[in-house]
DNA sequence: GTCTATAAACGGATAGAC
DNA sequence: GTCTATCCGTTTATAGAC
């Protein structure tokens, strides 16, 4: 349980590119994107605005990379493991705990989560498709639960939303410097949920 | 359970005031903070955006009195009435389900969780100083809980931020429109929040 | 690749007529 | 109370030199 997550990128670290997207990610995430002018994101990577439209076709694009990235550190992370947990129970235990232990690594979740407004109409569409899947796999593990008579009286769908209301907030309140590490505020988050989503065990 | 709550509010709905309060709420809700132009403002409410100054100083001073309003409404509706509930389960079964009823009605509230980078330096201080006040009602009852062994073995603090960022959370998914009323929402993840903080009756 | 300079548009806010 | 017109700062984005 308290192994450490080996991040497998889908993206090239190094690259001036990716620094410019974890920068820019960072800011959003204190400041909100409209907050955030190209000049702050320019200023923190060390360039004047003009050099870092070299790298970057603009800000709305920028937006979606980064967005794009995050869905991408998502699926690999998160969705794709747990795709291959046949226990719902345990699929379900998976999820919250990896999810939740991301969040102080990957900031960019959080602007997956708040700034959907900010994006352009066809590029919202393609990120809410992609938040769909991830969606409906946490949905289908909980009506998976609820047909193995496992699952509270709760209606599904909103019981989904909520447990994504509570893990996205996370990354909103937690503070690397804080009394209680990200691992272990992890594990509360996911004991919470799953007490209150589960029924206890009878036999 | 299903009784109506009368917002008692703490200002002339009837007024421009309001009005203009009112509308830029919903516009801020939706488009967010920064996004919402003084001219998208006026339009909404029928004026120019020269107009809309003779109502308000400033869009900063709009900010700060929507936040105080949706404040005064959480004050007088759920902070107020819940110091009265002498037994902490009960106050505990207040809050939710009234804060959650809520959501529906007074957008502002959102805006009050998701804008407060935006305001300046003193209405901020200000309105976190209101806002601690609310979170600590919370974290008092479940302090309370812990000490009578009707909590989980769950940390307080870390309990009472993932308790408001589920209750918070409804507000941005909610839709008028949906399947399930505003009241059986609220009722549903009171259900899931009361299920996974308290421990099962055991007598 | 990175810069200076600048275009073009938009934002908040005010003056002053009616 | 509401308008037209305007000021001024900021923003995104680009042109063109080095």
């Amino acid at each position: 349980m308290g192994d450490t997550i080996v991040v497998q990128l889908p993206l090239d670290v190094t690259s001036k590119t990716a620094e410019i997207y974890r920068t820019a990610a960072s800011l959003i995430v204190t400041k909100g994107f409209n907050a955030t002018s190209m000049n702050d994101i320019a200023a923190a990577v060390g360039l004047t605005k003009a050099g870092l439209y070299h790298y970057i076709r603009g800000k709305q694009d920028l937006l979606f990379s980064i967005m794009q990235f995050a869905m991408d550190v998502v699926d690999c992370q998160v969705l794709e493991p747990a795709s291959q947990i046949v226990d719902a129970e345990q699929r379900l235990r998976f999820i919250l705990t990896r999810h939740a232990g991301m969040t102080d690594q990957v900031k960019a979740i959080t602007i997956l989560a708040e700034e959907v407004a900010a994006l352009n109409e066809r590029d919202r569409e393609t990120i809410i498709a992609r938040k769909r899947q991830y969606f409906d796999c946490v949905r289908n593990t909980l009506q998976e639960l609820s047909a193995e008579g496992k699952l509270r009286d709760l209606d599904v769908s909103v019981a989904t939303l909520n447990l994504f209301a509570m893990v996205l907030g996370l990354a909103r309140w937690y503070r690397p410097d804080g009394k209680l590490s990200a691992e272990a505020i992890a594990e509360q988050t996911a004991k919470l949920l799953l007490e209150g989503l589960l029924r206890p065990a009878s036999p």
